[in-house]
DNA sequence: CTTGCTAATCACCGATCGGTGACAGATTGG
DNA sequence: CCAATCTGTCACCGATCGGTGATTAGCAAG
């Protein structure tokens, strides 16, 4: 045949010369790495096998070897997700003294705005759980619902939310106001006509925010 | 006989006989048309030139020509949002008397949360909003809040919020928490732990809801 | 050194994607 | 009747996708 040798590709192989010694262990540990970072910064919608791969820098055979497919792939970030929220998210009270549920709501808020506002992985899969309905996302979904379930049961000791008050109902508005805010934000910077830009606007945002939780409690 | 004959393809002609006559204005909106279901329907993700003429049953190159591919289209779709927006959020007060900023925006509140939950399309948009941010859905995004603003506007007649509460901020909030917990149940039917499946699960959000109204707006 | 095990790569598959150029059939104007 | 125009169809392109079988390369035990 009529080789067209002179066409062969050269693939961009020097700048990294440090390569993996043969380690199972550390091949995994990129693949994993590589698969958020790569989820983190381009979202869900080119989230597949031979993306990750040509991040990770190996072949994508490795990756359903180890996680068997994307799918397992997925689980082992959820797994993750786990220890990863409980280092983003101070499980401290910041000094202050929550007396109240009104107190202690207003800094979960403010709490939860600022992680999710800081952290692109976690706005990433967010985004994916309203958009997708596949059994994938659904994993991912439940660890971070029960991560934040277990953080916000953590912190609320003792209090308790005042009679007469749906609070699951009343937190579940509260936070998915967060979560669509902060996602809008970082689409669009802005959401229904606010603008949510510079730290300003944010703070508008927030006292916004802390009227509500002290509207219903107090 | 060992026909052979009965390998050949019959491409499944038959149960259209309707075949569309020559006619570009009608082939033109049976593509809009399959666009906005197959978005409604499907989602942004498999939205795409091959899977619209498909829908539209007719070649994509149409889609080229006639829109000039599926950033054209796309507009096509936003532009035909306002009288979407239109025809199903009602203009009426549903024969209340909205006398204070509080009234007002609890009853915009209960007819943006049943709207969005009874139009699958308006959905899609909104996930597809803060799901990627190219200029295509930036189209759409601004159509969608363009028709909304009007809406309230005219809505809001002669009222004004309280003083001292900035209620561009907290109505933004208010439209983000709506706007998120439609999207989670639709993908989940629950939302931060609360369940959204039956109409008695929506009764309590719609409670919450506004209550948060009420909260701020008294 | 040879044998085996395993990490890692390579080559290929069919399907689908967005996009384009060429062509067929109907309609219309001269 | 012919030619131009418009609607619609078809075949094909290169690229990328998820997925798999065969193969190479490094390491350790015998």
């Amino acid at each position: 045949m009529a080789v067209t040798n002179a066409a062969v590709k050269i693939p961009f192989e020097a700048p990294a010369p440090e390569k993996r010694a043969r380690n199972r262990a550390a091949t995994e540990q990129a693949i994993l790495d590589a698969a958020k970072r790569l989820l983190a910064e381009e979202g869900f919608q080119n989230f597949g096998i031979n993306a990750v791969a040509r991040g990770a820098g190996c072949d994508k055979q490795l990756i359903y070897r180890y996680y068997g497919g994307l799918n397992g792939l997925v689980e082992a970030i959820g797994t993750d997700l786990g220890s990863w929220v409980a280092d983003r998210i101070p499980d401290d009270t910041g000094g202050m003294f929550l007396l109240t549920y009104g107190d202690l709501m207003e800094r979960l808020s403010m709490l939860f705005l600022d992680a999710l506002r800081a952290d692109p992985l976690m706005r990433r899969i967010v985004a994916w759980e309203v958009s997708e309905s596949s059994e994938q996302v659904r994993r991912l979904s439940e660890a971070r619902s029960k991560a934040l379930a277990g953080w916000i049961e953590r912190m609320r000791g003792s209090l308790v939310p005042p009679k007469g008050v749906d609070a699951q109902a009343v937190n579940a508005m509260i936070f998915a106001a967060i979560q669509h805010i902060v996602l809008a934000s970082a689409v669009s910077d802005q959401c229904a006509g606010l603008a949510l830009k510079n730290s300003k606007d944010w703070e508008k945002a927030a006292i916004a925010l802390k009227r509500i939780v002290r509207g219903v409690y107090g």
